[in-house]
DNA sequence: CTCTTGACTGAGG
DNA sequence: GCCTCAGCCAAGA
């Protein structure tokens, strides 16, 4: 119902498709959505994904700071999973981010 | 319906 | 490179 395809779920399953030890951007999400200008509402939609299953600390914006980190549990759970992942943070910041970013747009089909 | 807020981004100074 | 302003779209009060 409802619009199986809402912004909601394409952002979930984007998100879901992020691999491991990748990240990406929302405004990378939004474009590959169709709508490079709703940003945002990615995050927004990442900020109602806490009661599904996402990996919403893959998503960062597009300096590859952890913006989002401030909705997570604690302070630095975010920077952990990452770095748990391999992806190496640092204040917030990831390192190496053209490395580790992934672009929906050019590598999922 | 109107106003505010927001896990963003790009342009301008 | 940093700070500020404007545009963007959806949800909540």
């Amino acid at each position: 119902m409802d619009s199986e395809h809402n912004f909601f779920e394409k952002c979930y399953q984007v998100a879901r498709l992020i691999p491991y030890g990748r990240v990406t951007s929302y405004g990378a999400i939004a474009t590959y959505l169709g709508s490079a200008r709703s940003a945002r509402m990615v995050g927004w939609a990442m900020n109602a994904s806490k009661n599904a299953t996402i990996p919403a600390h893959r998503v960062v914006n597009r300096k590859g700071l952890l913006t989002g980190k401030q909705h997570f549990e604690g302070t630095n759970l975010m920077q952990q999973l990452l770095e748990n992942e391999g992806v190496v943070v640092i204040k917030n910041q990831i390192q190496n981010f053209e490395n580790v970013f992934w672009n929906p747009s050019e590598e999922l089909i």
